[in-house]
DNA sequence: GTCTATAGGTTGATAGAC
DNA sequence: GTCTATCAACCTATAGAC
């Protein structure tokens, strides 16, 4: 309903009649609306939880490292974004879900943390320029991923972005120690 | 108000009572409270039109291209990323403001097209690698301004992103062309 | 746990005087 | 153009029967 409709409209009768109950069960459930918007926030940010549990594998290769992980956040972000959009629209929904991801340390800077240190290793075991930052090659990365999925929550006819692929393939040609270029 | 408050407190009596003036007069002025939001984005919105519009001068120095242009981008996204987020919250101003952004051919994509050519110039003027797509780093970089813009919308406390100064110093290492890295 | 009924409050919007 | 007064609609939340 919150992605479709938008949050205003998520009223607590709207919900209800979704459900097949009466309103009265919905408020017996959630104790208030603030209680409802924080179920379904606590529910629709386990994929973000998931994400950052699942770790990288150093050594791997790195366009499929860059691939999967890219593929997933984007996923989950399409899942995300419209919750976190909806509670911007009220300072206390706010500053609950704000809470709440300091609480489970959630937020992008998990994304660069986890593909820095990738990206470290790598150099680290030669297999990356020395003038390549891992954690700003890191931060871009995660940024592409969250422009085009932000993107996407507002499509406009006929503008693309460029595609996952090309960005990875970007990066994967970057790294690469100079006389040996892909 | 709707940067501090969100926008479900952005009611018709505060408003005027902010404005030291009468409800009714709010009517008076913007119609209805669609039309009074509708005022707001387009306001809001005007900034980053400016930006669009603002050309990136071809041959001038990357580093100071794109201290410029992130700078200026990450400020005009501090102040109308609230209220892009604030249009989520109900699908007909969600709509609205698609069709506006539609219409103005906004969208991340010009920022996109804006550091792509400028990378494709330099790349054929010979001052980036062969191997470097302008695109797709301009892509990188502009998710990165809008990621790290975005976060401050929520601020977590003492978690932060790479500041743009590095971002900025990894791209202009990366795009020199071989033997002659900065 | 679920229902009906309803209280209590807020909001968008209008009417009509000035 | 601005005001006061007011209304109808809607929403959250609760009471009480089943």
């Amino acid at each position: 309903m919150i992605r479709d409709r938008g949050i205003a409209r998520l009223t607590a009768r709207e919900v209800a009649g979704l459900a097949g109950v009466s309103e009265a069960s919905v408020f017996y459930h959630y104790k208030d609306r603030f209680g409802l918007l924080q179920a379904v926030f606590e529910e629709g940010l386990k994929p973000l939880r998931a994400l950052a549990e699942g770790g990288v594998h150093p050594g791997a290769d790195p366009r499929e490292v860059l691939t999967l992980y890219g593929n997933t956040l984007e996923e989950f972000l399409d899942g995300v974004l419209p919750l976190i959009a909806a509670a911007q629209s009220d300072a206390e929904l706010r500053d609950s879900m704000e809470a709440y991801m300091a609480e489970h340390d959630l937020g992008p800077h998990r994304g660069v943390r986890a593909i820095g240190d990738y990206f470290a290793a790598e150099q680290a075991a030669g297999r990356a320029r020395a003038d390549f930052d891992p954690y700003a090659v890191a931060m871009m990365f995660i940024g592409a991923c969250y422009t085009r999925a932000s993107q996407r929550e507002t499509p406009l006819p006929s503008i693309a972005l460029p595609p996952l692929e090309r960005i990875i393939d970007s990066i994967v040609a970057l790294m690469a120690p100079a006389g040996r270029s892909v």
